[in-house]
DNA sequence: TTAGATTACGAGGATCGTAACTATC
DNA sequence: GATAGTTACGATCCTCGTAATCTAA
């Protein structure tokens, strides 16, 4: 089965009737676009370029399939798209509760990977220290915090009617109002649920 | 952009909903495919699957996604198959001169490689010396023929009415009637042409 | 000589399987 | 204990970019 990069690259040269044109469309090389062509039809068995004096031209074998490949390539892009408007539905405030340094919570990278994932969602952060925040969070007053925990605790446990959960890559954990169905009520608590990814 | 390998994993898994029977239908073994979820979740943002105690259910979000996950799937196929149609129409019979130990060539890899590609394509195989097979391919007798090259010759020159190119990852060399044009107009030449993809 | 394509090759990253671990019945 | 899933980790394969080579105008 031929990869969509491999589909991408077909099509480009199709499309530019050019390895080069292709290459700078893509933000590849030359070589990697040539390279991609010869896989694509020696795994085909298919001859779908000719080589012109000013690029390559599409064979009738390449004709026939340009359809094909950009079907495929379309039918990609609408998947990405539909989960795109899965998660692009999500609004609303979420109020971060925050303790030490910033820069020790990688606190910038845990945003930005945040905002990637829920463009539309605000943010608003407040500091304070573990046991404020914690206090915070069991009011209702804050949505989500960062969290200190005791080493060798394990992950994805409750305790005290907040559920938390280790994030790999990270020092720290979050913690959210329990159980995870709670969020599902509100716009804010299903950020909850879409942080599972982070 | 998600790989066919991806998409197939979590249609198979959605399927069957059970990691498990999606790698024994896949193939694979069971981390393989656990990986390859959490990369997908982790590259959508989104929750696909939540655990069951005998396996794994879609969510919702998961159920939303699953259609255009095998309308993406069912594309490529249709491109694969595309393909396939395009060298199935090759018939034929192929006069083949072998030599020396058809071991030696790896004949038998070369033949199912080349049943694989042109499944509608007779061979005749014809056994004589390096000589002869050349004199017989010269007269027509032959449509292509083996041939122990020189080492050191480089590849792709024509020499002696002879179009001969180097098989990769072969030691030996294949011939036939030069040029490569003339084998365009019989059904016989046009292998010519799809074997460059061997 | 210039423009365009291919080949060679090496570094970096992705993939997959084995083995070990966790959790649930 | 048995079943289902995940994590850890290492070997292998793949991909892509740089540099060199090739070909034609």
């Amino acid at each position: 089965m031929q990869e969509y990069a491999t589909l991408r690259a077909f099509v480009a040269v199709a499309r530019t009737g050019s390895v080069s044109r292709a290459a700078e469309q893509l933000h590849l090389t030359q070589p990697a676009i040539s390279l991609k062509l010869k896989q694509l039809q020696a795994n085909l068995g298919l001859t779908l370029f000719s080589r012109r004096p000013q690029g390559l031209a599409l064979t009738a074998d390449g004709h026939a399939l340009l359809p094909a490949a950009e079907k495929a390539l379309a039918s990609a892009q609408v998947f990405e798209q539909t989960a795109g408007t899965l998660h692009s539905t999500l609004r609303g405030k979420l109020s971060i509760g925050t303790i030490v340094d910033p820069e020790f919570l990688r606190l910038g990278a845990f945003l930005s990977r945040l905002m990637a994932r829920a463009p539309q969602l605000e943010t608003e952060l407040h500091h304070g220290m573990s046991g404020s925040v914690l206090n915070r969070i069991e009011q209702g007053d804050l949505d989500v915090g960062f969290y200190l925990a005791p080493p060798g605790e394990g992950s994805g446990q409750a305790h005290g009617g907040l559920a938390w959960r280790e994030l790999t890559h990270f020092d720290y954990h979050v913690i959210a109002p329990a159980g995870g169905k709670i969020g599902l009520l509100t716009p804010v608590g299903s950020i909850w649920r879409r942080c599972h990814g982070l």
